[in-house]
DNA sequence: TCGATCGTACGCAATTCTTCGTACAATCAA
DNA sequence: TTGATTGTACGAAGAATTGCGTACGATCGA
């Protein structure tokens, strides 16, 4: 359960925004944001399995959007928001500002 | 060449990151956003063949980054920025102020 | 009209991503 | 110690992405 947590220095932006661009990792991401404590993994509802989920908190981590930290049987995640905000400046903000679509989606048949 | 151009209001934030989460794609954005006129497809200088070009063009126009139009032979790309803008406010211009990363890349071996 | 140019469409291969089930390790509570 | 809980590792299937070559349509200039 130890993990590797990069230095966000090395990241290209895209890599950052390839994970976030997935809408299973986005609904962690503003789980994460909304709480003002970190998280536990088990406590985030997400709609996929226990297998599925902890690939996406790697691809999360690995980006270095997350740190993760055991804590007993649990593993605590949180956002590396100072870093973030200091590596892409306003960055996450945006991300997390922005409003759902208005409606019925995608591309006519 | 007549093309599908989605209305942002419809585009999730997720689609866009993912649309820029790609470093030709990026590199094509930045291109873009680096001039005041709009450019013809031929004119940015991507690493790819021009079957691959177009589909990295396909997926900047479906995630609404992108106008084309045709003019004559060539095809003519745009930014949305004022939409986009619009959308997700400060999303393209913190991304496009985004640094590039400080040296050797990646997790270790 | 003829040739060159610009981009698309199609089909295909290779790779990556997403998802799952199952088995397992680590930890805690009783 | 035993059983329950939390998350990982591994293997695999299916889908999506990325990339290319080739053939083609549209347009322009000579």
């Amino acid at each position: 359960m130890v993990s590797y947590h990069p230095d966000l220095d090395l990241i290209p932006v895209e890599d950052v925004l390839a994970a976030l661009g997935n809408p299973v990792r986005l609904f962690i991401v503003r789980e994460l944001a909304a709480s003002t404590q970190p998280r536990t993994c088990g406590s985030l509802p997400v709609s996929v399995t226990k297998a599925t989920a902890t690939h996406h908190w790697r691809v999360l981590r690995e980006s270095g959007v997350t740190r993760e930290r055991r804590e007993g049987r649990t593993k605590v995640v949180e956002l590396r928001r100072a870093e973030l905000d200091e590596r892409f400046p306003g960055l996450l903000a945006t991300i997390l500002a922005a409003s759902p679509p208005r409606a019925s989606d995608g591309p006519p048949a």
